[in-house]
DNA sequence: AACAAATGTTTCCTATAGTGAATTTATTTA
DNA sequence: TAAATAAATTCACTATAGGAAACATTTGTT
């Protein structure tokens, strides 16, 4: 699956872990309330950081952006997260969405193993991937390795009956109905045991 | 399916972004994988984050230090969250969990409106929250009001037939085998058309 | 191979970040 | 209150980041 998704831009994951979208970040401002919070003068900080003491001014008031160097310097000097001091400027608060797949008109997608059907794939920077798949294999020496990508799995088994392989644990068939949610970093791989190919359903996230 | 989440630890879905990472950082590095990833020239990035071409270049090879405003280019151009620039890829945290739910064997939790059986139960903090549903509802005044809550939802129609009602758009019918993908701040309820309960697989991520 | 097209790097210049010293502003103390 | 001290800001300068274009390198084609 991992190998063609750039292609697919319905199957890129919004990763999405940005934290509160706050507004347009005032850098400086949270470096004073920082620097205060731990009750330190500049010349005190300039110390710490390594950094000139007008420099720091400069930054708390928004006189100029300093390079990553500097903030480097800072966030470990004064012992701070960087992730913290950014907050992604644009808050894409999508509401309203909605994509509706009918019955086998998904977007095929071929693999040697997998016979893949994308849903929903209209949309793009989903935090889901759903996807339908027959599952052609028949055995684990149909793979050449494990499949592992980031994320979490989870998969339901609509028709037919299959085993599940994976890494840590030992190989458990799955009928009709039953389901499996599963950390993908984990190797995995499906065989069907069924006379057909047995159909399942997929959503990842990441 | 809101009012009693917290009750159900299997129920929560985990929000993520906790701190974790210390800097290590090699950005240059890390920015070009990024890049390459997202399968994209010198001359595309630039395009998308209004840095100049020699710029990225440099900053990839390390031979300079962006500047914070820099920095934003390159977040909010390229769609990455800064977690993403400082983490190293390479921290596989293979948790190896895995959760079968055999058929009819998830957790019940009834409501008025809908049968709920929660799947996945074993495991908790996960991305995504699955359950099968038997749509109880017959038509829109079995609700009081729409059903809206963060984050996404996909579903898939398993058995019978649907009506699928949201806030923006025109109720239309799913049956077995269709799915729709969608924003759930939008208001959303279901309803049987089927002379059964419907059953629908659900999914939900935010 | 020879060429063309694209992608990536280096150069050279301008704009801006970073610094120590001078200046201003706040705080303390007599 | 003013003087003394501490803290923060601004100034004048140097170092470095950012951009346009030249140059180099890679990739694909005939």
């Amino acid at each position: 699956m991992t190998d063609q998704q750039d292609i697919y831009p319905s199957m890129t994951i919004s990763t999405d872990q940005s934290s509160e979208n706050i507004a347009p970040i005032k850098l400086g401002e949270r470096l004073k309330e920082i620097r205060r919070g731990l009750g330190l003068t500049l010349e005190e900080a300039s110390q710490k950081t390594g950094l000139a003491r007008s420099t720091l001014s400069k930054i708390e008031n928004e006189q100029i952006s300093p390079t990553f160097q500097a903030m480097q310097k800072l966030t470990s000097g004064l012992d701070i997260n960087i992730p913290q001091l950014f907050a992604t400027p644009k808050k894409v608060n999508t509401t309203g969405r909605r994509d509706i797949t009918r019955n086998e008109l998904g977007k095929a997608h071929p693999t040697s193993t997998y016979e893949h059907e994308l849903l929903a794939t209209q949309l793009s920077n989903k935090k889901m991937m759903p996807f339908k798949s027959l599952v052609r294999a028949r055995s684990f020496d149909d793979y050449s390795d494990w499949i592992r990508h980031d994320g979490e799995e989870f998969l339901l088994v609509i028709k037919g009956e299959i085993t599940f392989f994976s890494e840590y644990y030992e190989p458990v068939n799955l009928s009709e109905g039953d389901s499996v949610y599963y950390d993908a970093n984990m190797g995995h791989m499906l065989a069907s045991v069924s006379e057909d190919d047995a159909l399942i359903l997929w959503v990842t996230a990441s």
